[in-house]
Parts: C-alpha cells; structure tokens; sequence
DNA sequence: GGGAATGAAAA
DNA sequence: TTTTCATTCCC
C-alpha cells in the first residue's frame, strides 16, 4: 500500500532508477558505498553538520542499516554479494516486465521473469552468467575475505545492535586479511591495510600523498608512455597523446581504484582531471594553446626560479630556510627568493608577486592585474607561486603546528622550498580544495596554516603527480585562502574558470573567503574529508610515501634526496617540472582535442545517462574494475563537460557513487535486453517454462515495444538482426549497438565487457537444438529475424545484410562499418565457425579499455574503416573478425 | 518484513 | 541437500 506510490509506472525505467528498497541503500556496492560515505559523511557534515553526530558512518547510506554499523563490522556486513545471472537477469528487465504487465507486483514479476530466464536463450543467460560470474570476481577481489553465508559464525555482527538483518553475515575470514571490510576500519583506525584489492583506505587516509604514490606509481608508468608518445609529436601525435593520455588516466585511476580507495581518489583524479580538462579548456579560451605553453613554461620557469633561489638561500642558509619561517628566519632569503619571483614571475606574467610586506598588499592590486594576467597565464595562476609563499609564511609563521618538519619535508619533497612557501598562500586555499578531492581526510581542522602547508604540499605533490599543477590550484586558490589574495585568485578563476566556481565549493569559497574565520568553515572542508586525526598521520605519510612513491618523477627524485640534498633536488625538481610539464601539456592538449572532437562529450553523454542512477544514491563498488572504469568515465566525463562544476564534495561523492553506480549501470546495461514480446511470445507460445526448442517464434519482437530496452528501434533492430547471428554466434560488436552498449563495453574493463556483454541477443529460441539442428535452426531463424528486423518485411536471408547494414545507418552513426563488418563477419562465423574466442584485439583493448572506451572506439572504428571499411562481404574471414577491432564472440552452442 | 524467482556458496 | 542471501518492491 504506502509503496503504491511507486507503482509499477515508473519503474519502467529501469530497474535501477528509482528503486530504491527501503532497506538496502546500497544495491550494488556496498563496500565502495561505504567506503565513499566515509568520506561522503565527512563531507556531508561539513555541508550539513547537522546530522551526523560524529558518527561517521554513514550518513548517506545507512538508510537503515546506520544502525549497524559500526564502521568496520558494518562496512563488512554492508557488502552484499553479487548477483547471480538471475538476479541480474531480474533486475534488467523487471522494468520491462512491469511495463507489460503494470498491475503485477514484484512477486507476479519476478514470476515472470522467472519464465523469461528459463526462455533465455543458453547464450544469453551465458551473458548474465558471465557478468555475474565477472561481478562476483571482482566483488570478491574486493572483498577478499567475503563469505557468503555468514553462517553461524558471523560473529561479526552482533554487536551493532542492528546487525543487519540481511547482510548480516557474513564473516570475513579474517578481518586483518579482508580488506574490503575492513578498509574503513583501517581508515579510521589507522590501520594499515595491505591493500588489498580495493584498500581504499590506505589512499585515503593517506591523503594526498596516497593519493599520489598510487597515482604516482600508475602514473610513472603510463607517463613514460604518454611521455614518449608526446614527445614524439606535439600535434600529429596529439591522438597518439591523447589516447596515451586517456590510457594513463585510465591506468591511473585503474591504479588507484584498485588499490582501493575509490572515494578519494577518484574525487582526487577527477579533480585532477578535471581541473586538466579545465587547464586546458581554460587556456584554449583564454588564450591560444601557445600561450598555454608559454604559461606552462612561464610556471616552469618560475619554478626553476624558485628552486634555484631556493637553493641559493639554502647554501646560504640552509637551516634558516629549512626551518623556514620564511619571513622570520630568512628574511633575506625569502627577499631574494621574491625578488627572483618577481622578476620570474614578471617575466612570464606580469606582476603578481609581492613582497613580504606588500604581499597582501599587492596582492590585492594584483588581483586585477591578475585578472589580465590570468588570461595571459592560466598556468600561472596555477602554479600560485606567489601568493603562497607569502601566506605560506605566514602561515607558517602563524602555526606552524603540525610539523615543521613535515613541512620542510614537503619542501623537500617537491624539491621548492621556495616554491612551498609561496604555494602556501594558495596552499590555503587550494588546500581545501585539495585536501577535499584529492586527500579527503588530512586536514585537521584545527590549523588552517599548519594544514595549509601539509596539505599546499601534499596538494603540489598531486598535482605535480597528475601534472595538474595549474588546473588543481587555480581551482584550489579561490578557495582557501581567505584573504585578500584570495579573492583575487577568484577574480582569476572567475574570469577563467567559473567552473571551478561552481564547482564544488564555491559556496564555502565565498564563505572562507570573507574573512580567515571562515578558516574553520574551511576546516570543516578538510575535516569533512579527513577525520580528525589525520593529520599527523598524513605528515607521516607523505613523508613515507614520498620516498615510497615514485608517484611523478619530480616527487619520487625530490623525495629520497630531498631532505638533505637540496641543491640536486632543485635540478632535479626543475627537470621534473619540465617534464610534468610536457606531460600537463601533452594531456592538456589531448584533452582539448577531445573535446573539440566531442569525444569527451560522447563521454559525458554516457555519463549523464548513467546518472539516472545517480538519483539511487547507491554506489556499488565492488570490483576495482567497474570503480575503476567510473572513474576514469567520470574524470573523462567530467573534463569533457569541461567545465562541469566540479560537484562540491559532497557531490564529489555522490558523484562518485553516481558514478559508479553509473558504470555499474552501463556495464549492466550493457547486458541485453530482451524485448518482452520475445519473451511473450516464447512463453505464449511455451507456457512458462523453458521452452527450449523454440521454435519459432519467428517474429520479431521488435515491434516495438522491445524498443525501450537498448537503443530505441536502432539497437533493437540491431540486435533483432544480430541475434540470428548471433543465434549461432554472439557478436559483440563492441559499437555494434548504441552508444550505451558502447559506454557499457568501455565501461567493463576488460574481458568481460568483450566476452559476455555484447550482444544482445533477443532470440532465445535456438538453444536447445543440437548440432545440425541448431545450425538449421539458427539460419531459419535469421532469416525470421531479418524479416523482422525489417519490419518484417524482408523474407530472406540475404536481407539480412542488407538490413544489417541499414541498421547501421539508420541509427549507428559511429560503428556502422564495423558494425556491419561485424555483421557479415558474424554470420559467416557462425556458419562456418562458431566459437571464436575474443579477439586477440582485446587485450590490447583493455588496457585502455575503461578510460578510453570512447577513443578506443573511435579509434577502433577508423580503424575498421580505413582497414576494412565496409569490407564486409561475406567472406569476412575469419582472421578479419579476430582482428576486427569489434569483437566478436561467436559462441557455439 | 514477507514473498516470488534463481543461483551461488556454505554448512 | 538445505540454508542464506542476493534484487525488486508491493502488500
């Protein structure tokens, strides 16, 4: 009765749309949803504040279950395990089933459902079977320890009072081992986590320089790649950048959300990204892509500047600069160091630096000079050279509180004192920037000035890691700082990048800004993200991790000698800028070019669509894979909208968990549908249980209705026209059928997308028939469906190109070449062969697949193109269809 | 919270 | 072989 409300109407959407039982917050991942509302319930009481007690648990999430959790226990005992083929069966198409049948309640549904599982074709259950089998992998590699029945044991549980009815079991073997679960705990423990598959909890304790060692190390190796595909070309190479850039975001965020952390570091990637997407974007319209490069250098310059003023004041004075207290010890120092500065910054942009004394001062009359300059150097604003130190001096002067040394250390680190101090002022405010995406949980709240220099560090170090630089800070830069500068930064960003603005804090921004009291509203940024303690924790950690990571060239040089060589690290730190630099360059420009492409739209495309799911609030998390993929959709997405607002951090979250909802969602989606009227008429004409020989059913589903599932009339057809293929073989094209499906594909990293998702393959009635049978069957039955496919016009087979290839035009757009090369492809398989295993293309493929799923497929698509184009006759050889970039999977019975 | 379905895992 | 529990959501 109360639930009426809902009716069946809308649950036409989908499944997942509103559905949203009243117990279970999480449908699919538990675990990621936990483990973002960690950091979401930080975020979330800084937002709201009101709620959550302390608790962090989950405020979001915990719908009902709060009560159970104890974080640990409950982030355990909210995993829920995966569904089984049925189950996803169910929930794909109980929307449909309702649709049909809007009077029937879930239970007359599921009946239904029931009936159209046992119809589903052998093939197309192997589909579901596969994504669930993928599905529990990955949500097993997440949870490593996960038992299933908790069995009596579970002792987990009960302490929470609630024990989750449900879930309530099951034990993870052991708790140190199991790391999903656990995560959390570690989180907030402190605990270490071994990682584990997902161990998000290290990264995010860690804070930024978790954030970056796992970045840093993916990124090593997918920037040497980029690196040296870039170099090779500025622009011809510029798809070869950007794929190789999509691919080290890809690996990145693979990286990182395999390691765990999903949360933060996918906010922290995204924002990377992101504010990339942003640089780029921002310097394009601002300014020619030279000027970007003149900027980025201008930045580099300054930086070289700032090391080798650095250095000089080291060999002055050393200690003095060590302990900093810029303005107090080194006076001098800092004098010449801003002296340098100037001139540097002079050079490249015009004034903005200060000194000690006018800093503010000057600040604020730069602010509008800024405003100019900033058009002329976006990077530059970035780089926030100068106004951080000066904050950063007072800062530290101020408190220097968490650690001195950490701060030094991160001086170290990045091989700039100088540049630290002056970062700081951004620091400030770019910290809570940061520290909210990238490192959610360091700041403590307490001490702006002594986070701002951890966490101005810890930021660089990201954003020296992701080559972020310009983009992190300038967003970061509005935000902290209160003061004076700080407001113009914003002048800077607004004029750049109202995004940023918009993005996630502003609001706060515009609080803190007013004044340093907003420090605290600050704080709660940090706080949100970081629990309280972080802090020294964080110290400690960038500090190990410095050495530990080699995240970017810069930090991994910096860190080791770091501390006592200084005047290496500045070379060293100068080389690295430069090469983050190329790199920044490099992605900045792949990024621009795949939005003027519209690639990073067709991305963001799939990931509005995916939001849908959004609304459900769930996350699932389980497999690094699908969050990994989320990510890396959510960063392209994201970049490619340019300049989305960043979502705030709570909506960094919730997009997060939107987002992974939203692969989930594609990767789900990318599972077919099966128009009811298939499965009506299966069962019309087989009562209810699995008809197998199926006969014939000849007809179409596609009339229409079936439409709703995957593309509208396209993809049904499509798939209508593939399933005779497929009957005999599946083929996957990965484009094949729309866009979702190809979101989808990208979206499952790798075999799975290419094994199991693809086709859709309404027909179900072949399956039983053995050999000759099904062969003679499958052709029949082709034939029907070409017809059909048609609209039912066409009798014969030999339409049945015909209509693949109208298919393709009609509605595909990108793949049709590929995807009636598919088509032939396919059919010929499957006459004369019929398994085919995955092609040997996608390994290669998968690499990249989660980020790049868009480029790999436009990629992909010329290439088939240009090798191919149209190839398709029937004769496609067999080799072709390994070959082909669309894969194909022709399943033999 | 039960129930309708299926399936996987554990006992 | 039996239990649990996964999803969905009305009742």
């Amino acid at each position: 009765m109360k639930g009426s409300s809902r009716n069946k109407d809308h649950s036409t959407e989908g499944e997942g749309t509103g559905k949203r039982p009243k117990r279970k917050c999480l449908q699919w991942h538990p675990l990621l949803a936990k483990k973002l509302l960690d950091f979401s319930e930080e975020e979330e009481e800084e937002e709201e504040d009101e709620d959550i007690d302390k608790v962090p648990l989950l405020g979001a999430d915990s719908l009902e279950q709060d009560a159970d959790e104890t974080e640990d226990e409950e982030s355990e005992q909210r995993a829920r395990r995966p569904m089984n083929a049925f189950l996803l069966f169910c929930k794909r198409h109980r929307s449909l089933v309702r649709k049909e049948h809007p009077r029937l309640d879930n239970r007359g549904a599921t009946k239904i459902l029931a009936d159209w599982w046992a119809v589903l074709d052998p093939k197309e259950k192997q589909k579901y079977t596969d994504m669930a089998k993928e599905y529990k992998d990955a949500f097993m590699k997440a949870n490593p320890g996960y038992k299933w029945c908790p069995t009596t044991n579970k002792p987990v549980k009960t302490q929470t009072s609630t024990v989750t009815n449900r879930k309530k079991l099951w034990a993870f073997a052991s708790d140190a081992t199991k790391d999903l679960p656990s995560p959390r705990k570690v989180t907030t423990k402190s605990e270490e986590m071994p990682q584990l598959n997902f161990g998000m909890a290290d990264p995010t304790q860690m804070g930024g320089l978790s954030m970056l060692l796992l970045a840093g190390e993916h990124a090593l190796t997918a920037q040497e790649v980029s690196s040296s595909t870039c170099q090779s070309d500025a622009t011809n190479s510029t798809e070869a950048c950007q794929k190789s850039s999509l691919f080290q975001f890809a690996e990145i965020s693979s990286s990182t959300s395999q390691p765990g952390v999903p949360g933060a570091v996918k906010q922290t990637e995204e924002s990377a990204l992101f504010q990339f997407a942003e640089m780029s974007s921002n310097t394009s319209q601002l300014s020619s892509p030279e000027l970007v490069k003149l900027c980025g250098k201008s930045a580099l310059f300054q930086l070289a500047r700032m090391c080798l003023a650095s250095e000089g004041v080291k060999v002055k004075e050393p200690g003095k600069t060590k302990v900093e207290a810029p303005e107090d010890a080194g006076g001098e120092v800092l004098k010449e160091m801003e002296v340098e500065l100037e001139k540097a910054i002079k050079d490249s942009c015009k004034g903005k630096i200060e000194q000690l004394e006018i800093k503010r001062m000057q600040n604020r009359d730069d602010t509008k000079a800024e405003e100019s300059e900033t058009a002329k150097c976006g990077d530059f604003t970035s780089l926030a050279m100068e106004n951080s130190p000066f904050e950063r001096n007072d800062n530290t002067k101020d408190h220097m509180c968490c650690s001195p040394e950490l701060s030094i250390a991160d001086m170290n680190i990045f091989g700039l004192k100088p540049e630290k101090i002056k970062k700081k002022k951004k620091k400030n405010k770019l910290d809570r920037h940061t520290s909210e995406k990238s490192t959610p949980k360091k700041p403590c709240k307490k001490r702006q000035s002594s986070e701002s220099d951890i966490e101005s560090v810890m930021y660089t170090i990201e954003a020296v890691a992701k080559g972020d630089w310009g983009a992190e800070r300038l967003a970061d830069t509005p935000r902290k700082k209160p003061r004076p500068v700080s407001n113009v930064k914003e002048s800077m960003l607004d004029t750049k990048s109202p995004k940023k603005k918009v993005k996630s804090k502003d609001k706060k921004t515009s609080k803190e800004k007013p004044t340093e009291t907003t420090k605290e509203s600050k704080p709660p940024d940090f706080l949100s993200i970081a629990a309280s303690k972080e802090e020294p924790c964080e110290a400690s950690d960038n500090i190990k991790v410095e050495p530990l990571t080699p995240t970017e060239e810069v930090v991994p040089q910096s860190l080791p000698e770091q501390v006592k060589t200084e005047d290496s690290d500045c070379v060293k730190k100068i080389e690295t800028c430069g090469s983050r630099k190329s790199e920044r360059s490099c992605k900045g420009a792949l990024y621009k070019t795949l939005v003027s492409e519209g690639m990073l739209t067709s991305l963001r495309a799939n990931v509005d669509r995916g939001k849908r799911s959004s609304g459900k609030g769930n996350s699932s998390d389980h497999e690094g894979c699908w969050s990994e993929e989320n990510w890396a959709f959510s960063q392209s997405g994201t970049s490619g909208n340019k300049k989305l607002k960043r979502p705030r951090p709570k909506e960094e979250f919730v997009f997060g968990l939107a987002k992974l909802e939203e692969e989930f969602e594609k990767k789900f989606n990318s599972l077919p549908q099966y128009s009811p009227i298939t499965f009506d008429r299966k069962n019309s004409s087989v009562p209810r249980k699995k008809r197998k020989v199926g006969s014939g059913s000849s007809e179409h589903p596609k009339s229409n209705k079936g439409g709703p599932l995957l593309a509208p009339s396209v993809a049904y057809m499509i798939v209508e026209a593939w399933t005779p293929f497929s009957s005999g073989v599946q083929c996957k094209g990965s484009s094949i059928l729309s866009e979702d499906r190809i979101s989808s594909e990208s979206a499952w990293k790798n075999k799975i997308s290419i094994s199991a998702l693809n086709t859709p393959e309404p027909a179900m009635m072949h399956e039983p028939l053995v050999g000759s049978q099904k062969r003679k069957a499958r052709k029949t039955k082709i034939t029907h469906l070409v017809r059909t496919a048609d609209g039912q016009v066409s009798p014969a087979g030999g339409t049945l190109e015909e209509k693949l290839k109208e298919l393709p035009q009609s509605t595909l757009q990108k793949t049709q070449s590929a995807e009636t090369d598919c088509n032939s492809e396919c059919s010929r398989n499957a006459e004369t062969e019929e398994n085919h295993s995955i092609t040997s293309d996608m390994p290669a493929v998968s690499a990249f697949f989660s980020l790049a799923a868009l480029a790999e497929v436009a990629a992909m698509e010329n290439v088939h193109r240009s090798q191919r184009a149209t190839p398709l006759p029937h004769d496609g050889q067999p080799n072709e269809m390994s070959q082909a970039p669309v894969l194909i999977s022709c399943a033999d019975q």
